[in-house]
DNA sequence: CTTGGTGCAAACAATTTGCAAGCGC
DNA sequence: GCGCTTGCAAATTGTTTGCACCAAG
């Protein structure tokens, strides 16, 4: 995969204000938290801290686990980041800047997650939140099913114990 | 607090569908399971699996970590409990039978949790699922923010590092 | 130079699993 | 009695922390 010229300006936007950021929180400007940054720009969709860490050492990046999640929170303050978790007990990360926002549904079978968007759930945001006095920062919507090629999986009797992604499968390899 | 008879019907109501749902999977009748159930159903809201171990315990049953996870899964596939992920790496369980279907709203401060109903919700589920061919089972829509009394608290500088909850603060103790 | 940030490994927390003993069918 | 379930503890998994060293400001 090339990097291409949309994806480079988007990549330098992000790190000017994940530069701007850090300057004001009085943070300091390390190569490794940029690095964090470009990486999860180069790629798309939504991938786990563990990914991103076997990523960057395929990469020949010397980060530990540990920079990771610490840079990982940080780009979620900023709101460069966003944060998932869809049901299991790993959280799942995905690039926010220049997207729409938008929610997910999710595959229960193969764990495959589509995203799209629907402008009522602005409205019910706004109407609970003001109906219960909540000031609403943020949502999830997540729907499960199952997809339309898992459901014909399932009526031939293929039942698929974890439904979980590696690296290679996920297009995170080189 | 005192079981009501009307809290009685709905737990002999919860122990005949669950008995049921067992004799078809072929799965054993334990008491551990009936006990686990009823206890839930005794009491109300949202509880983690730790909670609900220790409560036990209180009890005076002999159950382990184990039993009530495994049973947890069993009353979840069988509908009778739902489980949640509020974006920590914990799972939070509630009671569903004779619930209407609901949504919930999250203090990002104190950690409260409220439930919701919103018709608008099923709309996007019918639109959405038949849009991208998926077959919704379920959802979860969680609104985060900040509520009222949280609101006051923060302007007036005091922070919760850690908005959590323990067994006798939620209702769950003696 | 000061001190926050890093890599590494050990610590943690939630959940799962392996195994011997027990009890539902 | 057979073998699923259990309790217990050890193992796993995802994430956080402690510490000595390094490098940004």
């Amino acid at each position: 995969m090339v990097t291409t010229s949309r994806e480079h300006d988007v990549i330098q936007q992000v790190l000017t204000i994940f530069s701007a950021h850090l300057e004001k929180k009085g943070f300091r400007k390390t190569p490794e938290r940029y690095a964090i940054l470009e990486e999860i720009y180069k790629r798309s969709d939504h991938f786990d801290a563990e990914a991103l860490y076997i990523h960057m050492k395929n990469r020949n990046y010397r980060v530990s686990r540990a920079t990771v999640y610490n840079t990982l929170e940080l780009l979620v303050t900023c709101e460069l980041v966003k944060k998932h978790q869809f049901g299991k007990n790993l959280a799942q990360y995905e690039k926010s800047y220049g997207y729409k926002q938008h929610d997910h549904i999710i595959c229960t079978n193969c764990g495959q997650v589509v995203e799209f968007c629907h402008h009522g759930v602005q409205q019910i945001k706004d109407l609970v939140g003001d109906y219960y006095d909540f000031q609403i920062s943020h949502h999830a919507l997540n729907l499960y099913g199952v997809c339309g090629p898992c459901r014909k999986e399932l009526e031939l009797g293929i039942v698929r114990k974890h439904p979980k992604v590696t690296e290679e499968e996920s297009g995170w390899g080189e």
